[in-house]
DNA sequence: TTTAATGCAAACGCTTTGCAAGATG
DNA sequence: CATCTTGCAAAGCGTTTGCATTAAA
């Protein structure tokens, strides 16, 4: 069965390279990160083509970029990956996943009150974590 | 040394403008409405100290902000408001607000289980409205 | 031969900052 | 005095875009 994001074009090389970086960056990266990662590997993709693919790669699902605050992005790799939501200590910048069946049933609900008719959602908790709390 | 968003000051005149401007805007508002209303009432701000203003009445609470996507704010007046979350149309842009205590207490659930102390969070549905399902 | 992908540099847009002048206390 | 606030212009920053060049279909 062909992965759902590969159905409509193919992903050119280049795009491929990047999604290979991707792979390699930390779970909450930056297209910076994907830079660093292709300049040590020596392959030479141009800022504005990973800016690009990044655009095929959300599109198709791949990446989700969520945008916490002003030039604070959350970048995710989603491949098998379920959706989650995310607690983000405002002190060190710890993130946490997580995810609770119950709320995304209210979420339901609540569409089907206002039939609205959902494609995605985002939900952060912003505070102290554990450590960070004295 | 004590942060200086704890420090208890008084606003400024100026700052006091900037928030009186703020009450005649859109529900939801950007600092370049701000600014238009401030024109209209012939109140010469400059768009830094409106930005500076703003800084102060989001860490005071009276304004919050939120982020959607690069480039898409969502800027609010607080005043005499609970706390809701949002669900945004993706294609025509309309804005619902909601609340639902079940979320907020299984919100609190999890916070216990990771013993996080949340200050704040936000919640966005992203999908089509009523009238824009077809 | 039409369409898409790429690299480069310049532009973008909102926001922030350095600095000097003015207000506050 | 020491400390904040303000306006101006310039800088910042991640991102996007125009355009000429290449590659692909």
């Amino acid at each position: 069965m062909v992965p759902r994001w590969t159905r409509e074009t193919h992903l050119t090389d280049t795009q491929v390279h990047v999604l290979e970086a991707i792979r390699a960056c930390p779970r909450h990266f930056s297209p910076e990160d994907i830079l660093t990662v292709l300049r040590r590997r020596k392959i030479r993709i141009s800022r504005s083509t990973v800016y690009r693919a990044m655009e095929q790669l959300i599109q198709r699902g791949i990446v989700k970029r969520h945008c916490l605050d002003q030039n604070t992005f959350l970048y995710e790799l989603m491949e098998n990956r379920h959706h989650h939501d995310h607690m983000v200590c405002i002190r060190c910048g710890t993130m946490i996943e997580f995810v609770h069946p119950d709320i995304e049933r209210r979420q339901e609900e609540i569409c089907r009150r206002y039939r609205f008719h959902a494609v995605t959602h985002t939900m952060f908790l912003f505070g102290f974590c554990a450590d960070c709390q004295e």
